[in-house]
DNA sequence: AAAAAACGCTCAAACGATTGTGCAAAATTT
DNA sequence: AAATTTTGCACAATCGTTTGAGCGTTTTTT
């Protein structure tokens, strides 16, 4: 039933060498005759030969694999992310070992071992946890790391990510234009570069606009639920805030939920900004106005970016930030 | 570097036989002597040794891999969907490899034999085309493997699935019951059991409500235009439908642009009622009834089943079909 | 007709692990 | 003190490929 070199050998009554150098098409390099190579290549065929690429990786020394390491795939954002990657990869003749760390560190840094184990020719990671010590040791010593999408602050490590400091900042800038004054922004959690950026953006842009006193950053965690909890307090003061821009997806649901419960309507008694972008926005009650992130581009850069690494095309130090850009729904309204 | 059994063995001054039997935990089985296993525990950690899982997959002539073939990762029903799968494989010691067939037969069939060629230990796969004989005779000559969300119609190929009859039976009986005579149905691909099956349960609801020759199917495509498309035509029709069941989350989307550009308001002017479930269903306006799939108990089912069988515990035929359930929104009106 | 070249294929080692068997030295029993 | 058992480890084959080197035949060249 599981055919090999050997058996095809055997039974056509030559080498496994012979029967290798033909099925890998190298017959005529090293001189197999047609008619001993036609008596091969039939056999293969009809008894369904296929090569073990564990046994060629052994060999060569090269296993044609590259690991994935993200955070969570029912994430719709990283969900997206990977498909292009894992397109992209397989494209390329290679083939994705995928691991979802669930945020957590731990599993992080055991995905990363695991890679090693399986002898990936490189890692595409979305890092979880602050410490990049063993990530930059693998880099350098083992296989080339990528990382998208978040980064650690203080590395040499190359990434690819949004330029998420000009997203929040563009968001705030369009709220201010618009007459907004009292802008709230809900953040996730606060470890994470991609969110400080956005923030620091956020902050920038008032500043600038003489509204630096009047910044309001709340919020913890990229959930629905931390969505909600501070939009309810928002609401709740005295100075409610005109406009809120919300750090990610799920944070904007929940603030949906408490302007819901407060009959509060978008964008007539209160705007509202989005980070990143889903069809199903579009199809709100009103559209939403978010900053997309360039999710595809990111991916096959990085995608890119490795391969470059992996087939030995330097590319010196490559922190990457790709613009996103802002997708215009109507929920700002003017003041 | 890279470090191996026999580096360790020549700087400890022991064979690889005794490094393997230490570091695999078998040292006492075999009667190394404590101060031997101590030594090379020590030059393996000082080292960073990883054991070459290549490597023992080719001697022990397991991978300790599964194979994931799923159509889209960029939807989230089959993110979620591989996300359980992966992290349940991980919990089982074994490692994902995925691959996104785009809903192409060609990529289906060739990704099958590249998992082969890898030597994965199962597949778990989300059919594409109507082909089954090439699974069939893997699974019966070679792995096992495990179909989700779709399968064959006359195939004996274990799968499970949801009940997508009973979920075309339920939301029709909700809608009729509800007083709707004109419930008009937008379906997505013909050829996809699934969606044959919801059809099906719609259907039969009508008829025996005795309103069998009110049946309108319309559509091919799961897609957001296709659902725009057809609710477009539907809405047009002289005796316009008083209800819309859509059978994909992205149909819905369509059909919600349509109805805002035809100024009619859910449920007021017309109910909807969708098929699968995300959570920004819930914020909509009003909030859509739908059917819920299973999503996570279908995957880690088929994962059970599939390792039941890699393990060798026999499990019959099993084609399961899970119930799905109906969330109650607020977009069924009463007639 | 002898020498050289081309032909057609095989040998054997290697990749990095695992594992049944074997064997000398030490410890124990008789 | 001889026989037996236990201890502690090594040998060598194996998994399925790849690959440099080699070798007997046939064909071509001179």
């Amino acid at each position: 039933m599981k055919e090999s070199l050997s058996t095809i050998a055997e039974r056509v009554g030559v080498s496994v060498t012979t029967v290798s150098r033909v099925l890998s098409g190298n017959a005529e390099k090293y001189r197999i005759s047609k008619t001993t190579e036609a008596r091969i290549r039939a056999e293969a065929e009809r008894c369904n030969y296929v090569p073990s690429l564990v046994a060629q990786s052994l060999r060569k020394r090269q296993t044609k694999t590259i690991g994935l390491l993200t955070p969570s795939l029912a994430n719709p954002y990283f969900a997206e992310m990977s498909s292009v990657i894992v397109s992209e990869v397989h494209r390329r003749g290679y083939t994705t070992l995928v691991i979802d760390t669930m945020e957590d560190e731990r599993n992080f840094s055991d995905g990363f071992s695991l890679m090693l184990s399986r002898q990936v020719e490189g890692i595409l990671a979305v890092p979880c946890g602050q410490d990049s010590r063993k990530v930059e040791q693998i880099n350098h010593d083992l296989v080339p790391v990528m990382l998208i999408d978040r980064y650690y602050e203080e590395s040499a490590l190359p990434y690819v990510s949004t330029n998420n400091y000009k997203g929040g900042y563009d968001a705030a800038r369009l709220l201010i234009k618009s007459g907004h004054k009292r802008i709230a922004c809900i953040q996730g959690v606060r470890t994470s570069a991609p969110n400080n950026e956005r923030v620091r953006g956020y902050r920038d842009a008032l500043e600038e606009a003489g509204l630096g006193g009047e910044a309001i950053v709340a919020g913890n965690e990229f959930s629905i639920q931390n969505g909600y909890l501070e939009a309810k307090l928002l609401l709740s003061r005295k100075d409610r805030p005109t406009a809120v821009f919300a750090l990610s997806n799920n944070i904007t649901l929940g603030v949906l939920k408490a302007l819901k419960e407060a009959h509060l309507h978008i964008p007539e008694d209160i705007s509202l900004v989005s980070f990143d972008n889903y069809a199903y926005m579009d199809y709100m009650e009103p559209p939403i106005t978010r900053v997309s992130q360039p999710v595809e581009d990111m991916a096959l850069l990085a995608t890119k970016i490795l391969f470059d690494r992996i087939d030995g095309v330097s590319t010196g130090v490559s922190q990457l930030r790709l613009s996103p850009t802002i997708i215009q729904g109507e929920s700002v309204g003017r003041l």
